[in-house]
DNA sequence: TAGAATAGTGTACACGTGTACGCTGAAATA
DNA sequence: TATTTCAGCGTACACGTGTACACTATTCTA
């Protein structure tokens, strides 16, 4: 039962989330994008685009899905760094930064959808930043020991902080991001450090 | 020299803009608006926009600078209520709260916009935050004395907390708010922690 | 192997868009 | 008062959009 016909279809689903994704840019969102042209980039006739989604949200809502994996493989990633040895901060803010460079059109995504026009575009984007505080927050509750309430402020405002970050880096240069990752690295321990002060003190 | 003709196309004028500002809403960006749809909600023929700018972008850099006044005048409304006596850190995040509640789509025009797709609205809205950031600075600076760099870190780096929690504010209900609210002052107290520790350790 | 299912095509339509153009009446100017 | 200026109007156009519909060719199924 592989299906050559199923294979096929596959195939050129992807092909068209690829189109989409090649298409966006800093001058281009994802609503700006028309089933037309990306039905076309991919090289099929317009009305083929049905075929596989019902309509160009969905193929949003996809490619918002692939992003966060995206975002969450590589901080499985950058956790192997971590235990080679390093400073957590530096190399968590590291490893973000070079998503950044390498997947700019799908953060660009994230970013732009979060604070979009659909409430399931919101919705997803979300719950995608979701899942990466969580387990930011895990690995600070047994890493520092400290509280739940605590560790979930910290990883709340430390992705907030980076996020930022990496927003501002899309329109910068590389000196400008070399400074940005220092400002963020400090800024990143003032939060560690409040937590830790705070949480202590009211015990 | 007042103007009877003066007069009346500042008027028109302010209908187009208070038009645009009434369309914006969470399902409907500025990118989104038309310029027919504008023109048509402020009583005009579509071909009469012109007379007033040039395209629909110079409309929105206008909403976007009235936006950031707005968002300073708000802040010195806010000094006023501390000196009268307070936590700096809570009457802050409360009148933050309060102008994401009453001028909601201008809040929402500077999210969008500050990750949109046009270069010029991207720098608009920063110089916007920018100058944001900059009066808290100087406040930190004289309130803590701290050394420059350590105060603009902080400032920054609470504008971003703010600004993200203004930003779940919109499509949260009220006791979500006041739950928001409660986090967003400790986190800041985390940085605010962070900030005098790390300064006074340096020295 | 005959028939059903379906990925992909091309045409056609109604709709909303920005804007060029010429006109009108009232305010400004000389 | 005679002339110029100009805010606002309506028409008209070309363009890009989503999608309904009928058709073809190939794979799947019984």
């Amino acid at each position: 039962m592989s299906g050559i016909r199923a294979q096929q279809k596959e195939k050129t689903r992807r092909l068209l989330i690829d189109a989409a994704l090649n298409q966006l840019s800093a001058d281009q969102s994802f609503s700006n994008l028309s089933l037309r042209e990306v039905a076309k980039e991919a090289g099929l006739a317009a009305t083929s685009f049905y075929r596989h989604f019902n309509d160009m949200d969905e193929l949003g809502l996809t490619l918002v899905d692939e992003a966060g994996l995206t975002l969450r493989q590589l901080m499985r990633q950058a956790r192997l760094r971590i235990e080679k040895g390093g400073s957590v901060i530096q190399i968590s803010v590291k490893t973000f930064m070079e998503f950044i460079e390498s997947n700019g059109n799908e953060f660009r995504l994230l970013l732009r959808e979060r604070s979009g026009t659909s409430t399931e575009f919101r919705a997803a984007v979300s719950r995608e930043i979701r899942y990466f505080t969580m387990e930011l927050c895990d690995y600070l509750q047994k890493a520092n020991k400290l509280d739940v309430e605590t560790s979930y402020l910290q990883a709340n405002a430390a992705v907030t902080i980076v996020f930022s970050a990496g927003a501002e880096a899309l329109d910068a240069n590389e000196s400008e991001r070399q400074e940005l990752a220092d400002r963020t690295i400090k800024q990143l321990r003032f939060i560690a450090r409040g937590a830790m002060d705070l949480s202590s003190r009211s015990k």
